[in-house]
DNA sequence: GATTTATAATTGACGTATCAACAGTTGACT
DNA sequence: AGTCAACTGTTGATACGTCAATTATAAATC
């Protein structure tokens, strides 16, 4: 039992990988950013601290991230007039552009990926994961309050 | 449906981000490196190029992982005497050690988080991975043809 | 109001992945 | 034996994640 765990973890690294890279070839634009302007396309302005709760990765990376977006200007970044320490980020037309031209690779990659598998198969690996996710967040959380 | 896709790409990442650390913080190696001190326990002596092809990652990664748990005294690189095009990599016994370290923290760890699931749900996980892997290796060796 | 604590974003340093270019070697062919 | 193609590993540059430190600001406390 513990070698299938093992080889979850690896293969789950390898998977991300692949698909990550596989994404940013078909759409030229990475993963990471491209769930940010989605992110962005569903709200009028957010906080960088908003994407990081919503992504999960670090504040750092966001700041970077968010930066190169702006200088494409596919986004806008302003300080926040009711609170200086936030910036504010909204998408830019060009921005929503991207979002719509990269729709339709984006629908024949999944389609190609995803093809052969069925809606409860998926929904299944996306309970497993988010549980799994909860569960080793809560792990490295316990982590932080025994230091 | 493309909702449950996308959002199944980012969670993957997300997931992978989270155990990677956790495993990292338990066990005080990296899963990359333990992966590699792993596959050279249970062989002989295996070429860089072995391991390349077992964990799927740059060879570039290779070298330079290697050569850091050389540096740590936790295996062995010496050209082969048969073909001076490879590097023969073996584990030290300080490397066995280390391995042997670590499958307390390691089990413990795994135990943890994988208390609520049973052998079906893994193993259903593991071979949707398994699957996913293959299709997404298959569209990026596509690309590579196309170039 | 003054002080302390907490928050948001940024920057520097670092680890680890990728690609491209390269050096050296082997295998296939003439 | 000479040439070319393929192979193996290495190095430099880059992208993207992390942590730690920092600056400025808001909130909480006295």
């Amino acid at each position: 039992m513990n070698h299938n765990h093992t080889e979850l973890f690896f293969l789950l690294k390898q998977v991300d990988l692949q698909l990550t890279q596989l994404f940013d070839d078909k759409l030229d634009i990475s993963l990471t950013r491209y769930e940010i302007m989605r992110l962005l396309h569903h709200e009028e302005a957010v906080t960088q601290t908003y994407l990081q709760r919503k992504l999960m990765i670090n504040q750092a990376a966001i700041t970077r991230h968010v930066k190169v977006l702006e200088t494409k200007e596919l986004l806008k970044r302003v300080r926040n007039p009711d609170n200086n320490r936030e910036v504010l980020v909204t998408v830019t037309s060009k921005g929503k552009d991207l979002l719509d031209q990269c729709e339709l690779s984006k629908v024949t990659m999944m389609h190609q990926l995803f093809e052969n598998y069925t809606d409860e198969d998926i929904d299944f690996v996306i309970n497993f994961l988010h549980s799994l996710k909860s569960a080793s967040r809560h792990m490295l959380d316990q982590e932080e309050e025994q230091t």
